[in-house]
DNA sequence: GGGGAATGTTAATGCTGTCAACATGGGGCA
DNA sequence: TGCCCCATGTTGACAGCATTAACATTCCCC
């Protein structure tokens, strides 16, 4: 029943959830999570702001929703950088680039989409904990190119986060598999790494890298990549 | 409520600036800087909300405040971690020591007081640049003391998070100078130091760490100091 | 084709930040 | 000492926000 494209009368609009969505994310993608306004987004889609609570608790809801899209777009771009890795004939060497690449991945999102890197880890006051059963989604979410576009197609599925958490184990996987990694530092090699990613987008998003001049900024990134690997490799 | 000196009549506060600020700090001590709310802290404070735009631009003005508060406070837990390291006859294991104590004191006031973590790296609005110089306010300050502690009088110069950084550069330079650090590794070691904490802090607060059971998320801390101290040392 | 339910609209409440106009009284100047 | 000025605090008002209640429209199934 959801049906995707603009069957619109005027009176019902027909995908009013997904556009509501939409317009929030691309509020979240310029400005960040505090600028997603319930109101706004309505006035957006040209509804008026109670029409929402047809589809969402509240505006808490709205804004897990755009959490959620934005850790999937997040994962996306983490998986596209590691895509793009060249093979390499070593396979350690293949591991390790594909490491790096989950790294450069993550904090160039959050340095090209601070606003929605930031909604993605942005607190929601009370969790909207109602998975409402999305019936036949056939997503083709179609690799879409650019950012903004889209329609507000969220995942079906709620369980933010897991899918980024994925493929990083599986690169630190492969990092212990080649050699790469001492096996003592394995069990919590996941929190490790991700910590020092998250930390270092977060510094410059918010905190005291953020005036640093691209140059450096891109410097503090590969030193705290390498210093990770570097120490994951150290018994 | 929390009225500080001998007062004066009902009409006149004679301290309202720092009240504003202590009860602002309060607030985002308990639900972080979101609740920073101007007119509640006037309610608390027992005066109208308009009377703080006496003392403030306006309500990014007293965010701001409790901001740099919430540095000095973080850089004073962190300096007292390393203060309660025990001497060692080894300077290199000194050194490490107080590396680790700075790292945990950072987590631990994250973990302690999640609020106000919260708001010592929070987005402010607008920057409010203004710095007034407030010509009578002599009297000596806080001693410290009890629960709500200092008086909203925050630091003069207004340089929020200098000091903590001043902590890690010393530490980091302790680290070297006793052959803890491989020379090359010292240029950034700062930032990635301080990425590799603060991303744990920031992860265990709103990520995916947050409902780990006690004992696992301090595993997690300590690997992430233990990865990144490797990490320095190795070539 | 009719009726129920899904969807969207207007009206209203209480919260917030912020400005304007008014009130008070403390301290400096005569 | 007395008095006036202005820093400080107050009430009132307005706009924007989230949210609820009551009302309106249209889709879709029987």
């Amino acid at each position: 029943m959801v049906t995707k494209p603009g069957s619109k009368s005027g009176y019902h609009h027909g995908d009013l959830r997904n556009a509501l969505v939409a317009a929030a994310v691309e509020l979240a993608t310029q400005g960040g999570p505090e600028r997603v306004v319930l109101r706004e987004a309505a006035r957006r889609v040209g509804v008026s702001a109670t029409a929402a609570y047809r589809h969402f608790d509240g505006q808490a809801d709205l804004l897990w929703e755009v959490k959620a899209h934005a850790q999937v777009v997040l994962a996306d771009r983490m998986e596209e950088a590691a895509r793009a890795v060249a093979e390499s004939t070593d396979p350690g060497a293949a591991a390790t680039s594909r490491f790096l690449a989950l790294g450069r991945g993550y904090i160039g999102f959050a340095v090209e989409c601070p606003g929605l890197f930031r909604s993605a880890f942005c607190p929601v006051p009370a969790a909207a904990a109602a998975d409402e059963d999305e019936g036949g989604d056939g997503d083709g979410d179609g690799d879409g190119g650019g950012d903004g576009d889209g329609p507000g197609t969220v995942n079906g599925g709620r369980e933010p986060q897991a899918r980024s958490f994925e493929l990083l184990v599986q690169s630190l996987d492969q990092l212990l598999a080649h050699g790469r990694m001492a096996p003592g530092r394995r069990p919590l090699a996941e929190a490790v790494a991700w910590s020092a990613v998250h930390g270092v987008a977060e510094l410059i998003l918010e905190g005291p890298f953020a005036h640093l001049p691209a140059e450096e900024r891109d410097a503090v990134i590969e030193s705290t990549l390498s210093v990770v690997l570097a120490g994951l490799a150290a018994p």
